[in-house]
DNA sequence: TAAATAGTTGAGCGATCGTTCAACTAATGG
DNA sequence: CCATTAGTTGAACGATCGCTCAACTATTTA
């Protein structure tokens, strides 16, 4: 084995992350990275070869912790539907404040680097589908279990959360009153709701 | 006056927009630009000051673009209301394809440059709180006229509408389907058609 | 404990960045 | 028609970029 890293490489990752996701990746240096890290570049590139790999692990890091935060809410919801509408409804503390203004780091690296690199493309087009899947089969559940309207499509209504919270992360990026982004996510939910089974 | 300018400003700045559009502004050199444009680093920076500066124009540029395509849309549409419905039927075209790849420049901007760079952001803010007080207008005028139910607020509404077109365009940038950029679109104009006045 | 292996260090590489400017060119004004 | 003014040119500047590698250090194995 020789020699051991000195490094936590989850550690190292989560503070490229929080680099990236400030700055962007374009305008975040190397010697940023070796800052945030506390890592000499040699060892930086020796355990990830180069600055885009930095930014691919990063990536999945940031799509792992979301996925998680989107579980932990489903779980804690009553119902099906309740868990969607749990989770529009905490886009207002996500987006608001300093932390909304930095967005979120996949919507931001899609729009900076899509479709110039066709790799992060296409990674982050499976981070955000794995997502979409995610509350496709939250609304899935709901349905069957007589929550959701029975001619409303789980995969499109998935596809509109989605959208709406892109739209919430650009809004944040706008450092809006909190009041304002509360009102807009509810006339969001009030569409979700509006797809409820009638008389629930 | 003495030599006269060789080039015709908005031509340069059009050009300009566009690798901007296409790449990001920290992903546009000065020699992208100088081969675009045909000016020399002279010219260009004789006209514009740096490279921020022709990105600020060609900001403004865009910004008064997409305004007069939104008021083209609103004058060419029988209701107020109707007006707003036919700008988000519109996004199908503006999202999908080659050119929804893109995405909108105000967005990119936004996301890629704030907020770090102050001076964009407030730009920005600008043009685009601009572009919402149009729909709002829009919007008031529909509630002037009995289209829109008593109890909602055009302000509200239009902030509604510009998260939904924000969550579009990076809906255009993962390049999906019309069929499903549609079905989206039409999950909005429902939520906007649920605050029509009752009986309408 | 010596050889082998793997990780760390940071100076420094070539390339490219945004920007400048001296030389040149074309118009105007006296 | 020459002096003045303003625009154009493109080579070249210093700064910074992402990245490499020889020297060094720590650990394992024989």
């Amino acid at each position: 084995m020789a020699r051991p890293q000195e490094f936590d490489r989850n550690e190292v990752l989560k503070a490229a992350m929080d680099v990236f996701h400030q700055q962007g990746y374009g305008a975040t240096s190397v010697p940023d990275l070796v800052a945030a890290t506390h890592l000499q570049p040699g060892s930086l590139y020796g355990a990830f070869k180069n600055k885009k790999g930095i930014l691919t692990e990063a990536l999945c890091l940031y799509a792992d912790e979301t996925a998680a935060y989107i579980n932990r809410i489903f779980a804690s919801s009553d119902t099906a539907l309740g868990g969607v509408r749990k989770f529009l409804l905490q886009q207002t503390d996500v987006c608001k404040g300093e932390s909304g203004r930095y967005g979120c780091l996949m919507v931001n690296t899609l729009l900076e680097m899509a479709p110039q690199d066709e790799e992060i493309e296409e990674l982050l087009n499976k981070h955000l589908s794995r997502m979409e899947s995610r509350i496709a089969k939250q609304l899935q559940l709901a349905k069957d279990q007589g929550e959701l309207a029975t001619d409303k499509d789980p995969k499109i209504l998935a596809k509109f959360v989605m959208t709406s919270m892109w739209g919430l992360r650009v809004l944040g990026k706008t450092n809006p009153p909190v009041a304002e982004l509360r009102a807009v996510i509810e006339q969001i939910v009030t569409n979700l709701n509006g797809c409820a089974k009638p008389g629930d």
